[in-house]
DNA sequence: GACGTTTCTGTTAACGCTAACAAAAATTGG
DNA sequence: CCAATTTTTGTTAGCGTTAACAGAAACGTC
């Protein structure tokens, strides 16, 4: 495609001095004179050069990019994980290429971090929420740094996680303190870490109370399954607390609780995870658990950048502590 | 860091051909033999070789990528976007890299341009909302392929976009249909061409059936900004249908609406746009309009591909009906 | 079997940059 | 003012790939 910009030699000749000094100067190096280095920015500015990344990225093995693997970028977790590594990123000067994935097998996520590693990105941040993608990040080259996000707490691969556990506890602890005798759950698909978790604390809460959870009922995020189940637990008069393990399921129970006349937080009571931007504005506005994605992306960045610079692959582990949101969706129950 | 993976010369060593044969299989070339072909395929497995992008991408002056620049890619619309950018992207053999950007204006497009045009993208696709982008991409070099996405339909810049103004159209048709006086519209924010094109064609649908348009009710795409707005339609008798510029409007003025008592869709009639996947679950289910979000990506990546693939800048457009759903917040006005 | 074609394979030279070293210029100290 | 040092600049050699051309095999044809 038409002309290729000026390259380095441009701008050097330009400016009278070697290609050399001009990659000093771009490269911050310190031993260059305040004059020359003026006279070269003079000259990059003139001819709009802009330093090409491939072949920086040959000569030092490693481009100014990381890779991000994930599924399902449509879904509020991700999408604002997403969106907050890529500003966490650009802040460091990395750029970030994507490479979603229909689903979590071990080819689907192979095959990306194939194609991430063909570009030969700095790093790869997996967004591995379910149980076989851990497997295929055992395969591996050991020499890439990796950080998984959401992944499985019990393999040697560094990872940063919301704590789902302390953050079901304080949700199902939060129905507890209003009064209510126990808390049912709706739950994510259970190859998902973060519905063990939250089913995890869930229970803990409950046995920490010396009651016996109720079995937990399975959805998989979508408003569609929170309705269904919503339906049930609509018909079952001794349910007057349920937690959701996340915002959307929220919303079908919340609905299917309507239909069926039974009041919230009047008659039962709800509480969610996410707390995603609309949940101030169901009806009622929802009491929820909110994960702080901002924190999750800097923390995952920070492991990647320290294992690129170090070259060591340590198995670090960072958990960010989610917030409980409280609003009108949950009030004690009548006797 | 560590080992750098095996080249094209180890491959061909092991092989014994010339590296130049390797390359060749690599690139699917006709002229090779078969036996050939399979011995240094055999070779590419036993090493684990992997291309090396950069290096391609220098000596071709272009490599598999294509950078997306876009805005809060978190909301539903962006977000669906580009999952579905970055699905076609793999189906064509490019990665997706993304320049998120905070605010739309010059220096934040330009510069997340510019950090892509560093990397020698293939091409970049602008999900370019609102006015201020346009500026920025017509002083953009003229030799990169380039797409926008729902950006100003006034520019002479290859773009694909929703049709809003036929959506709208349907949309407030859809509530006249049903009886209604008249159509009230909550709207976007008002420097979104999306929200001009939505305002668009809810007057034209009006002004078709001979009416006079209430002044538009301006928000800003949230639930929160749709809250307010329903507060003030609630209190006015005389309104019996609105059509909000996207579902998370709808849902703040479904709920403002539920807090005055005004049933919907008994006393008034609601239609959103998006169709986001809560949006049947709302109380009561949304009657909305749904993008083709795939049809938008494939026919962008379609657009970009060719401008890469034959060197000419051409000025196409492209327009993506959309499609109303019907749900049960609409019915005939009570009289 | 010699000759022109076609098919296949190898050789060489970039692409634009950084790293390593070499040389020149500026600075210092006596 | 000369040598020793430090700072600044230039030169050369790759990084791993593709493009362009050159050379070698294989295949017909007479």
């Amino acid at each position: 495609m038409a002309v290729h910009g000026p390259a380095m030699t441009d701008v050097a000749r330009l400016a009278g001095v070697s290609h050399q000094t001009v990659s000093r100067v771009l490269n911050g190096h310190p031993n260059v004179r305040e004059q020359t280095r003026l006279r070269v920015r003079a000259a990059i500015a003139e001819l709009g050069y802009r330093p090409n990344g491939a072949a920086r990225a040959l000569v030092t093995g490693r481009s100014q990019v990381i890779g991000v693997v994930a599924q399902n970028t449509t879904l509020y977790g991700p999408a604002s994980l997403l969106a907050a590594l890529e500003q966490t990123a650009a802040e460091e000067g990395f750029a970030v290429s994507v490479g979603s994935v229909r689903n979590l097998d071990h080819r689907s996520i192979s095959a990306a971090v194939e194609r991430h590693l063909s570009h030969r990105v700095a790093g790869i941040v997996v967004i591995a929420p379910v149980e076989s993608a851990g497997e295929a990040l055992e395969r591996l080259p050991k020499d890439v740094p990796l950080v998984t996000v959401d992944g499985d707490p019990n393999r040697p691969v560094p990872l940063v996680t919301v704590d789902q556990v302390a953050g079901a506890r304080a949700a199902t602890q939060h129905l507890l303190d209003a009064g209510h005798r126990t808390v049912w759950h709706v739950s994510g698909p259970s190859d998902w870490f973060d519905s063990v978790g939250r089913i995890d604390g869930w229970r803990q809460a409950l046995l920490a109370a010396g009651l016996v959870p109720p079995p937990p009922m399975p959805g998989d995020w979508s408003a569609a399954s929170g309705y269904r189940c919503g339906q049930m637990l609509a018909r079952m008069p001794e349910v007057t607390a349920v937690f959701t393990a996340n915002d959307h399921l929220a919303l079908g129970v919340l609905r299917a609780l309507h239909e069926f006349g039974r009041r919230v937080p009047d008659d039962i009571s709800v509480v969610g995870f996410d707390d995603v931007p609309e949940a101030a504005y169901f009806i009622p506005p929802l009491t929820t658990v909110r994960p702080d994605f901002d924190a999750v992306a800097r923390a995952s960045l920070q492991m990647l950048l320290s294992q690129i610079e170090s070259g060591t692959g340590g198995a670090l582990r960072q958990t960010i502590a989610p917030a409980l949101v409280a609003r009108e969706s949950v009030a004690p129950p009548r006797r």
